[in-house]
DNA sequence: GGTAGGATGGGCT
DNA sequence: GCCCATCCTACCC
């Protein structure tokens, strides 16, 4: 199974919101394993509490603040990890939370990573199930995902879709904030 | 179909 | 010491 393009860094030095409804449709690839991104979420620079971003440049929130066009991962609840790409000119925060793919390609790798899951849909619709199947892990944290084995393509060919707009999932802060981004009606979006 | 409870560890106050 | 951008199991309807 091949893909397009790498998508190249001038596409995430852009508005955080832009790049997260961009990114839907667009592939996720580990290696030999590779799934659409159906579901995404914007956490901003500014005026959102809910972003880790908000309280500044940490040790953690170092790569936000850092480039476009690398990942952030980072663990949550002590348990899972998550993944975001990383948006805005360097020097402003702004990263994208992928929250849930459509298996493409290694599905036997995904489900062999992925034992709780019953079905083709559970394999990655949830933020800590998606980097459970794609094998990604807080090594990941800082690369650049413009090149190298984590990367995201253009589509081999793109099927037109609606998008759904929301509030985020599962945050306790800014909740009024409607930048969670979907694609409209598909099965594999975590809800 | 639905949800309550617990696992688990790093970041920050 | 207290969260926390989660997930799974057990249990109920």
């Amino acid at each position: 199974m091949h893909f397009g393009s790498i998508l190249p860094r001038s596409f995430y030095a852009r508005p955080t919101v832009k790049v997260a409804r961009d990114l839907l449709g667009k592939v996720l690839v580990h290696g030999t394993a590779a799934g659409r991104i159906v579901e995404t979420e914007a956490y901003l620079g500014l005026g959102d509490r809910a972003a880790h971003s908000a309280r500044g440049l940490t040790g953690r929130t170092r790569v936000i603040f850092g480039p476009p066009g690398h990942a952030y991962v980072y663990l949550i609840y002590g348990m899972y990890e998550c993944l975001n790409l990383v948006a805005e000119p360097k020097g402003a925060a702004g990263c994208v939370l992928l929250r849930a793919l459509e298996p493409l390609a290694g599905l036997d790798q995904m489900r062999a990573r992925r034992p709780a899951a019953r079905s083709l849909e559970a394999l990655a619709n949830g933020p800590g199930k998606l980097t459970l199947a794609m094998g990604i892990t807080r090594t990941h944290n800082g690369t650049d995902v413009t090149r190298g084995g984590l990367v995201v393509r253009e589509p081999v060919h793109a099927e037109p879709f609606r998008i759904e707009i929301t509030t985020r999932i599962g945050i306790r802060e800014s909740t009024e904030l409607e930048l969670r981004f979907a694609l409209a009606g598909n099965r594999f979006v975590s809800r």
